[in-house]
This record gives C-alpha cells, sequence and structure tokens, in this order.
RNA sequence: GGAGAAGUAACCAAGAGGCUGAAGGUAUCGGACUUGAAAUCCGACAGGUCGGGCAACCGGCGCGGGGGUUCAAAUCCCCCCUUCUCCGCCA
C-alpha cells in the first residue's frame, strides 16, 4: 500500500510499477484512485467547514441557555437545523469515497526496488549466488518418503483417513529430526541476538489485511466458522500484526523477533497440494525471523538476513542458491524478495526453502504502525521477514543430502545434541 | 460459558448532556531561589490523524472500539472488545 501523497504527485512512477510487475489490468486504478482522492478531499473540506459552524453555533446556544434567553437560543437552533441534512449527506458521502479509494489503494503494488530483475513470473527469477557444492552421489536417492518410510518415519496414509491429502503423521527419529532442527534454528537465531517468541496462531481478519494482499489472503487463510479469526499462514502475520496500531519508540529499534509457529495454508492457486510427500502441504512448522526497522537500514537487514539461512543450511552440510524474485513474481506488498533454495540431488535442481523479504512500509502504513522518533516526530517503520527453516520441506534436503551409500543418514555434528548424540539414522 | 465491576493523558484520578478541546495530583521538562543538591515557588506538559495554507496558523475527528439520540455527548441508548473479581469447565 503506497501514500496517497505519493500516488497524487507520482503517478507515472505508480503506473510504470504497474507496468514493470505485468499488472497493466490494474493501471486504470491509478486515475480512478487519483479522482476519488480528489472527490474525497472536496467532500471534507465543505463538511468540515459545515461541522465547524455547527460546533460554534452550538457553543452559542449553551451559552444563551446558560443566560436563560430560550428564545434565541431557538432561533440559533433553527439556524444550525438547517445545515443538518446536508451534513448527514457529505457525512455517508465521505465514508463512500473514503471506503472506495481504501479499496482501490489495498490493490496498487508497492514499489519495487531499482534492484529487481524484471520478468513476468517465477520463470525469469534470477540465480545470483550458489553455496557449497551441489553434488550428485553415485548411488540411487529415493524419493523423500521412501527415505523417511525406511525409518517408519511417516504414515502419509493415516493422515489421509484422518485429515485428507495435504497433511502428514511424522513417526519415531524423523519426528525427533523435524524437532531437532526447529531447536536447532530457534537456538542459531537467538544466538544472533534475536528474541525468540511463541505467538497466537489465530489473527483477526483486519490484521490479515494488514500483513497480506486481498489475492494471497484468498489462496492462503483458512477462516474460522463463526468467529473474526484466521489460522496464520506463517508467524510473520502474527509477529508483524504485533505492531497493530502500535507507536513504536524510535530507541526500541531494530526489533529482531524469531518465532515459533504452525503455518496453514490452502494452497489454492498455481500449484496445488503434491500428490506424494511432504513438499506442499496444508499444515508444517516453522522457525521465522522478522525485523522491523528504520527504512534506512532495511536493505542492510535484508542482506543479512537471507545471509543467515544461507549460513544455517550450509552448517546442515545442505548445499544451497539464491535465487532474486523477479517483479512479475514479487508479492504486491514486497519491495524485494529473494529464495533460498536448496540442492536436491535426486532431482538434481534446486527448491525453494527459505524466502527472504523486505515490505518497505507497506505492512507499516496498512497496519497503522509508527514509529516515535526522537525529535517527537513519526514515521513508518520497514518490516521484514525471513525463514529460519520450515522443517518438513526442509527435511527433504536434508535427507537427500545425508542419506549415505548403506542407506543410513548421517546427522550433522550441530544437529546432534538435539538428537540424543546420534550420528546417524539407521 | 455465567454473574458482577471497570476502561479518561506516561501514571493515579475528577467529571454524570452545554464557558471541559477535558479539574487535581505524580512523573517529566524549563525557570527562580541555592556554592551545588534537596525542599519550595513559577511556568510548560492530551495524543494521534486528516483537510486547508509557502508558513505562522485555521479547521474536522478524538475520553477502550463502533453505531445511535440531540442544535450539542466523556457524560444518555445499543452492539462489541479488553482487564479485574467470583462461579463453571479444562491442557
Amino acid at each position: 500500500m503506497l501514500d496517497i501523497k505519493f500516488i497524487r504527485d507520482n503517478a507515472e512512477t505508480v503506473r510504470q510499477n504497474i507496468r514493470n510487475k505485468y499488472q497493466d489490468a490494474k493501471l486504470p486504478l491509478v486515475d480512478e484512485v487519483i479522482a476519488l482522492d480528489a472527490e474525497n478531499r472536496a467532500v471534507k473540506q465543505e463538511v468540515e467547514e459545515l461541522r465547524a459552524t455547527r460546533n460554534r453555533l452550538s457553543k452559542e446556544i449553551g451559552k444563551l441557555m446558560g443566560q436563560g434567553k430560550r428564545d434565541e437560543a431557538e432561533k440559533v437552533k433553527a439556524e444550525v437545523s438547517a445545515d443538518g441534512a446536508r451534513i448527514d449527506e457529505l457525512t455517508a458521502r465521505e465514508r463512500e469515497v473514503e471506503a472506495a479509494l481504501h479499496k482501490k489503494m489495498l490493490l496498487i503494488p508497492n514499489i519495487i526496488d531499482p534492484s529487481v530483475p524484471l520478468g513476468k513470473d517465477d520463470s525469469e527469477n534470477v540465480e545470483v549466488e550458489r553455496f557449497g557444492e551441489p553434488l550428485v552421489p553415485d548411488f540411487p536417492i529415493p524419493y523423500h518418503t521412501e527415505i523417511m518410510e525406511r525409518f517408519h518415519g511417516i504414515d502419509m496414509d493415516a493422515a489421509g483417513r484422518v485429515s485428507g491429502n495435504g497433511f502428514y503423521y511424522l513417526m519415531g527419529d524423523i519426528a525427533r529430526l523435524h524437532e531437532a532442527v526447529i531447536a536447532y534454528a530457534r537456538d542459531f537465531m537467538i544466538d544472533k541476538g534475536f528474541t525468540f517468541c511463541i505467538p497466537p496462531f489465530m489473527i483477526h481478519g483486519n490484521v490479515v489485511e494488514g500483513v497480506m494482499s486481498q489475492s494471497d489472503m484468498d489462496a492462503m487463510m483458512y477462516k474460522i466458522e463463526g468467529e473474526d479469526l484466521y489460522l496464520i499462514g506463517t508467524s510473520e502475520h502474527s509477529m508483524i500484526g504485533k505492531f497493530i496500531d502500535q507507536i513504536i519508540p524510535e530507541d526500541t529499534l531494530p526489533q529482531t523477533l524469531t518465532s515459533y509457529s504452525p503455518c496453514f495454508r490452502k494452497e489454492k492457486g498455481a500449484h496445488g497440494i503434491e500428490e506424494r510427500g511432504v513438499y506442499r502441504i496444508h499444515q508444517f512448522e516453522k522457525q521465522e525471523m522478522i525485523v522491523v526497522c528504520r527504512p534506512e537500514d532495511s536493505m542492510k537487514w535484508y542482506e543479512q538476513m537471507w545471509r543467515w539461512s544461507v549460513e544455517l543450511f550450509r552448517s546442515l552440510d545442505i548445499p544451497v542458491r539464491q535465487l532474486e524474485c523477479c517483479s512479475g513474481d514479487l508479492a504486491d506488498l514486497k519491495v524485494k524478495s529473494c529464495d533460498i533454495e536448496a540442492w536436491s540431488p535426486r532431482q538434481q535442481k534446486y527448491f525453494e526453502v527459505c524466502s527472504c523479504s523486505n515490505l518497505g512500509d507497506a505492512q507499516a502504513r496498512r497496519l497503522k504502525m509508527r514509529v516515535k522518533g526522537a525529535d517527537g516526530r513519526t514515521y513508518l517503520p520497514h518490516t521484514l521477514n525471513n525463514t529460519v527453516v520450515a522443517p518438513p520441506r526442509m527435511l527433504i534436503a536434508f535427507l537427500e543430502n545425508n542419506l549415505q551409500a548403506d542407506g543410513s543418514v548421517l546427522i550433522p555434528e550441530v544437529l546432534r545434541p538435539y538428537m540424543g548424540g546420534k550420528e546417524k539414522l539407521q
């Protein structure tokens, strides 16, 4: 969401940004917003003037009543009533225009960073850098569920019976490995100076609207029947939402938080739920990192944050690469975003395991979160989020990359304390 | 889930339809007194947001949130939220 004043003064920049994102259907929105804004201000000017008069006269009535001059008071009353209908009419129009304006504003995408490569969809995302050798062993790597089954670590059939497609039971050492990865990731971020947090897993609709675009919401969020509550799709939602309507003292920035939560996603849209395995499912768990900072610091944090994801995966002996999102693949609120992809020796390609985003001030504006500076002025902070680790999916990378020729799975040193000292699964 | 009570500024707290755009106090800041400090005295101290204006400034909204009644609402009515106490239920 952009500042209306920015749209007013930079209409062509906003239009070009829409073109850069291959969303030409949204181009008319710019002029519609500018027209609604003009009407909004005209209506406000008239109605506020009328209200000012009414306020002034009402005070006079009060004074006259106090002096016992009832007749004079009645005369003024009649005068005030005369404008009543017009005020009501304009007040109603003011609401309509504001609602329409807000609705359209929500659809206009955030201005992307100049460094973002232009492209129409995910096929045009750009590989920036690789970390670690993408090795292909000389023995076959089975499908990840097959590896898990060897350790009696997964029961998809039962999950299907109990919850349907898109759910899993993890069992035994595989379930333990899942928890070990989460615990390791949590401690990894605590060591980076982040504050650990367990947030609510359900949030109000206005918070959902504040943290994501309407289209993302439709494709992702589960609503609780009969309540104004949604299951979170990521703890980012409750962690950024934490600041709704808040004025944050500048000296508490940057806020660096790492949160654990299960994540619930409909996965409607382009991909849908995969037939087999735990790659794309309706429920998974995730350790997340979020940062709220001064605008001038957000790009520095962005660089830092994705590098931590790389560091974490490398510490588990998993080769990764950084893939930058092109303009067309960038969600509407984002200024810049990249994925960290892990190497799959089975498929001999990389697949997404982390997503790091700089949202600029878009979430802050929607949520009305502000920072109070030392000089007393308020401004909008920037918000960022990044996956630390999302285990069911990362377990795919983990199992494939640590599988040995004899069928055992090597446990990297950093995870052993969380696995009761085990060096391998066999 | 049921019954009560309460939500006013950083904090405590008055106010119960109209000179309240919000008393008073604590804290904070500035000043006087003092060698300095304390104490005392004087002064400042209601935010946030939107609209207009180059600006000084003017105006709208605003007393948990949202509606309503009224010329006028912190004050009356309705709905909701939160907190506290008691009961019930429960990991």
